[in-house]
DNA sequence: ACTTGGGACTAGACCGGTCGGTCTAGTCCC
DNA sequence: GGGACTAGACCGACCGGTCTAGTCCCAAGT
């Protein structure tokens, strides 16, 4: 729902959230638990977005595997852009929540990893292509993008703009190319 | 104050807060026109303390400029620690409020490239200094790197650990020495 | 030197509104 | 007739913020 990553955790009221799905409070704690349980689904079916995402992006084994990789973040940005530059859910809650929440915190780390890790198999392939240095290691290097990317959505979002994104993936894939992380 | 980085603005109550103060309402509401107006006066804080620090780093001009801008965020990261890998304050506060507050948001982003705007001072020098390809844009390399590190400081939040921090630096300036961003 | 007036600040009772969540009643459909 | 679901009144707690009363301290007045 886009109106936890506009209003945040915090600031989205049980009624607002109401009156927007408009949809009575019955229906709601009868599909949730609580609150809290409804973030969670939220996460989950951001998540199945993102995999989505990764099998069509990540899955084009006619381009070469460091394009592919590109391909999923360029995608992302372009989803970024529809929603009016509001960064990644992710972000959000993770930034909102990690400091009360060990459930949110775990999870939203997960995620993170669980994006890292596909992308780090397509690396790997990269590796193996001689795309990048072959002693690189492609599970830091794709963790890095992972979080370089977040860093880069939140600051999209504060200028309202994808500038810091594409900054950001044009130094990566350039350096990724010509140099080590091992 | 570290209450605003650990719970966000919203999820810190007012009681909450003036117990930790060990101040009645009263108190509060003499120096702080609302809450809004308090979590800005700490940004404002928080901000002295960064420009302080980025007067301690970048200024030691024995050292190299590249070294200097690296060791700004190696304090930064040495102060996370301190904290417990709570991040940092204005990612925290840009992801929760830049959604829903033009004030927050247009006052955070200017931080940033405040920072990002002395950080580009010093890798002018650099590039002077032949330490950075000559056909590098400081201020592009410098914007990147503070976004960058917003999203390596998020992941340490979510991981509880300086990896993500460290690895980010190591790639950055292995990158940045080598390559440009022109 | 003592009084006294007033701003800075402390102190917390109090306010209406909204929060997340529960409950009961009713509807729909198999 | 009985579960799945809708519907919204209702709940106590807590929210951000106001208000009045009182304390402290220092400067001006005599």
């Amino acid at each position: 729902m886009a109106l936890l990553l506009e209003h945040g955790y915090h600031g989205l009221g049980t009624q607002a959230l109401l009156e927007a799905a408009r949809a009575p409070k019955g229906s709601f704690y009868h599909h949730f638990a609580d609150k809290e349980d409804f973030a969670l689904q939220v996460i989950d079916e951001f998540m199945r977005h993102v995999h989505a995402g990764l099998d069509q992006a990540l899955g084009d084994t006619r381009r070469p595997p460091l394009e592919r990789v590109r391909r999923f973040f360029e995608m992302t940005k372009e989803s970024y852009k529809k929603e009016g530059y509001l960064g990644c859910l992710m972000g959000g809650l993770g930034q909102e929540l990690a400091g009360t929440s060990e459930v949110f915190r775990r999870r939203i780390d997960r995620c993170f990893a669980a994006i890292a890790e596909r992308t780090a198999e397509c690396l790997e392939e990269a590796r193996q292509a001689g795309d990048i240095p072959a002693d690189s290691d492609p599970r830091r290097m794709a963790s890095l993008l992972v979080d370089c990317w977040e860093g880069a959505a939140l600051r999209s979002r504060l200028r309202g703009s994808p500038a810091p994104l594409t900054a950001m993936l044009d130094f990566y894939f350039r350096s990724a190319a010509g140099r080590s992380t091992a």
